[in-house]
DNA sequence: GTCTATAACGTGATAGAC
DNA sequence: GTCTATCACGTTATAGAC
């Protein structure tokens, strides 16, 4: 009881509340109530953020009514709370697989990595501007939930760059460089992507075709700029 | 009048609202009223966003009573336009003067344009989360206020770097992985700082020292990125 | 579980005294 | 120009019928 805000001291506690549950498998479509609320609430948030949503348009979204928004998740706060950890972890979950695969080079990771991310922002590529600019109103809620620090520094991928460093193969100023660039070149162009669109003109299917570019092109780039490091 | 909302359909029209009036020289500080609020404006709105930003949070920051904000500026609405349009054209203003100048070579633009906007985002950091995110929820804002396809596609700049690709010099897949590639370069550390500094654990100083070094090392790895393409 | 109606509250805007 | 007080409205959250 006593880590709920004032207004729900004595707001009964329910123990078959959704974010009390085990996440469901994300591709079988739930077409429970609470689960489309979920899909709704995730596709209203990544897309207008949290100070602009209005639980109507969750509700809206998900084709239900507004009563039940609060009967399953209790609160807008609550329910977006759920959305912001389920999509920092999706996140960091897809980046720890491949960085802490023992069988493959640096290398080859930066390519698993560029390939996979991009293909993952294809599918979402509202998420990167989301978090950022949530990130922004809160800062807290990075530690609050992931140890993104752990999983950065104690990776395989992490110590195959240090060892290269000392091999002389990179002379990194800083691996914080290394990374700022690799996930700056991925996922700059969906953050600037309304920009770049007006911009350059181009259509959707245009930036896909860039992408898919990118793909390739990243991974030979990131070997171009290593090599003018260590020069 | 037939342009306002309706509920201002009666409202008086002002002549000397400052959004009519010229821009100030930005350095001498501005200790009017109408200066103060728009000071205040500037810094809860780049920091919080438009939805996220109540007008009683730019009274309060301008040590101003709240009724003098709708006296001045008529809304919150028009106050955001003003911000957002000077924060907009401040940014590519900043950019247009390097693009255009004959004399200085294209390399030289990229260590130019690298230099000028890591010292600008230095001192305004929250402006590129505020732009991408503001854009999000409206993108139509880009295209009301500034011809930005004219400023960028006429600039001495991108004809130099069409004539470094039919020289050979460069064999971009499409100059818009150059424009993406440098820019990203540039804003991306500054996007995601917030990040940075919980997964590098970094100071503020420390960040501001790897901005430093990028400013150096950014031309460097752009020139060998255009290599790596004309390989 | 789902609905309608409404309470409770926050926020933008304004009237009117000074 | 600046203030206090207040209105008007939208939004979140809840009660209570079904």
């Amino acid at each position: 009881m006593i880590e709920f805000k004032k207004k729900f001291y004595f707001y009964p506690v329910k123990a078959e509340w959704s974010y009390m549950k085990k996440a469901k498998e994300p591709k079988e479509k739930d077409i429970t109530t609470e689960g489309k609320i979920k899909e709704a609430a995730r596709t209203v948030f990544h897309k207008k953020g949290y100070a602009a949503t209005r639980t109507r348009d969750i509700a809206e979204e998900a084709g239900i009514n507004l009563a039940l928004l609060n009967y399953y998740f209790r609160s807008k706060e609550k329910l977006f709370h759920i959305i912001m950890t389920e999509t920092l972890s999706g996140f960091m979950q897809h980046m720890v697989v491949v960085l802490n695969d023992e069988k493959t080079t640096l290398e080859k990771k930066v390519e698993l990595i560029a390939a996979s991310y991009i293909d993952l922002l294809l599918r979402a590529p509202e998420v990167p501007v989301f978090i950022l600019s949530e990130i922004r109103n809160n800062p807290a809620i990075l530690m609050e939930k992931i140890p993104v620090k752990q999983l950065m520094f104690h990776s395989v991928f992490f110590k195959q760059h240090q060892k290269a460093v000392t091999d002389g193969r990179i002379k990194e100023p800083s691996p914080l460089h290394f990374l700022m660039n690799l996930i700056g070149l991925i996922v700059f162009p969906f953050v600037a992507s309304p920009m770049l669109k007006k911009i350059g003109s181009i259509k959707d299917k245009d930036f896909n075709q860039l992408m898919q570019e990118r793909k390739k092109l990243i991974p030979v780039w990131i070997k171009a700029i290593m090599k003018a490091n260590a020069k």
